[in-house]
RNA sequence: GGAGGAGUGGCUGAGUGGUUGAAAGCGCCUGUCUUGAAAACAGGUAGGGCCGCAAGGCUCUCAGAGGUUCGAAUCCUCUCUCCUCCGCCA
């Protein structure tokens, strides 16, 4: 959510971000209701303040006479107010519902354009060179009997993906691996969270009001299936005051993501790149708005350590302002190589969001030096998302006679083994 | 799912229709005293909105949403959360 405020002293600075992102919104109608707005609540606050001068005079005018009878002004009065209130608050609803569907303002650094636009920050090692023709995920783990489509789609219908024996546990193995290096090394918390949530907490986070068709709903009770761990994590806090001296505050999370990636279909329909439910762990921080740039870069590089460690080829991409997603005000990809597929593959999202989130969830934190509330940044990112980074280790630690090498890592989860 | 009980400021906790945004205590901040600290004493200490250059003024908020009333933390309705007991269950 932006500030009202923002819109009302700089609607430039909105229309200019609007343009950024290649989108468009009705501004002048918004600031025509922002006006109407004042002009209520001024009307109202004066008519509340002759009402509640009335009321005093009567109680002491009864406290004398009891059998006195309210003045038929005063109801008049009363009956006036409730009316221009149903007026504001029909006002505030239309403006909270147009302010709820702008996208974030993009952070001055973020390139502007489409995807074209967007930068390589950085490539990190290079692409493995192989003796032999590398085999995608799809037919590497169908072969070893770790991946099986057929059944996935037997229980549950296409787009969905089922690991078994060596497969499953070497999902397992990495989830815990990750989990160990960003709460022993990067000093997070971990959080084993609800996987569905209610509609309050989807709002905060910028799924919905705009995103609704893209979630798993159940009816019946009104919650959603979290599209990622960033949606409860993010939530712990709403309506919350936090003291600065507790933050940054930092979490990590593994949690199952649901997408019904409506529309979607077409493009990476193949293998585990483009699933309806795939792993991930997840990596949110809170923290001061002098603060969030430096801890966007520090969240960077956890995760890219993981790409590290597991000996996997990527780069860094600072996503152009057509490509940033709603809430977020800038965002890194960490994309990394798959030699079976042939292409990068987007692993993990790194986004400062500002406090575009915080606003909406209501997150603030004390100042330690003014002792005022002001809203905290929030930032998240995936470290790392599972499904992919399962396609990028097989494809690129497999040998020529199909067995995985696995990377050293991961074998103290694996009995030490070092092939598969 | 059924039956009861409860939700008040950072915390504990008063308050059942008329200056109660809210007693008291704790915590915290400032001052006096002290070499320093503690203690004691004095004062201060919620958040949002509107107007205003500012000082400040006004207004809203006692889980949430509606309602009754000239006037609601207090009365009524619904919802949510927590606790106790029963049922069910991994």
């Amino acid at each position: 959510m932006l500030d009202l405020k923002l819109l009302r002293d700089n609607p430039e600075a909105i229309r200019e971000s609007l343009k950024k992102r290649n989108l468009s919104a009705d501004l002048d109608g918004l600031l025509a209701l922002e006006k109407a707005r004042r002009e209520l609540i001024a009307a109202i606050e004066q008519d509340r303040q002759t009402l509640k001068q009335g009321s005093d005079a009567f109680a002491k005018t009864k406290a004398k006479t009891p059998s006195a009878a309210p003045p038929a002004e005063l109801k008049a009065l009363s009956d006036r107010i409730a009316t221009q209130d149903e007026a504001l608050r029909s006002c505030e609803r239309k403006i909270e519902q147009g302010l709820s569907y702008l996208p974030n303002v993009p952070h001055a650094s973020v390139p502007v354009g489409d995807a074209a636009a967007s930068q390589i920050v950085r490539t990190v090692g290079e692409r493995p060179s192989m003796r032999f023709t590398p085999k995608d995920h799809l037919a590497l783990g169908t072969a070893r009997g770790w991946l099986n489509f057929e059944q996935a789609a037997k229980v549950s219908g296409s787009h969905f993906s089922l690991l078994a024996g060596a497969g499953a546990r070497l999902e397992r193995a990495l989830i815990t691996w990750m989990l160990d290096v960003h709460t022993k090394e990067h000093g997070y918390t971990e959080i084993a969270p609800p996987y569905l949530v209610n509609r309050a907490a989807m709002f905060s986070t910028g799924q919905l009001p705009k995103f609704e068709e893209d979630m798993y709903r159940l009816k019946a009770d009104d919650l959603f299936l979290v599209p990622t761990a960033e949606v409860p994590v993010t939530n712990l806090h709403r309506e919350e005051i936090l003291e600065e001296a507790r933050l940054p505050v930092r979490y990590t999370a593994y949690s199952p993501c649901f997408r019904r990636e409506a529309g979607s279909y077409g493009k990476d329909t193949r293998g585990l790149v483009r699933v309806h439910q795939f792993d991930k762990v997840e990596l949110v921080a809170f923290t001061t708005p002098e603060s969030s740039y430096a801890e966007h870069e520090r969240l960077l590089g956890h995760a890219e350590t993981i790409l590290q460690r597991l000996g996997l080829h990527y780069r860094v991409v600072c996503l152009a302002s057509r490509d940033l997603s709603f809430a977020a005000a800038k965002c890194y990809d960490l994309e990394a190589w798959a030699p079976g597929v042939q292409q990068y593959l987007e692993v993990s999202s790194c986004s400062n969001f500002e406090a575009f989130q915080a606003r909406r969830a209501n997150i603030r934190y004390r100042q330690a030096a003014s002792q005022k509330a002001a809203f905290v940044h929030t930032l998240n990112g995936s470290g790392l998302a599972l499904a992919r980074t399962m396609v990028c280790v097989l494809e690129t630690h497999q040998q020529a006679d199909g067995r995985l090498r696995i990377p050293e890592v991961l074998r103290p989860y694996l009995d030490g083994a070092e092939c598969l």
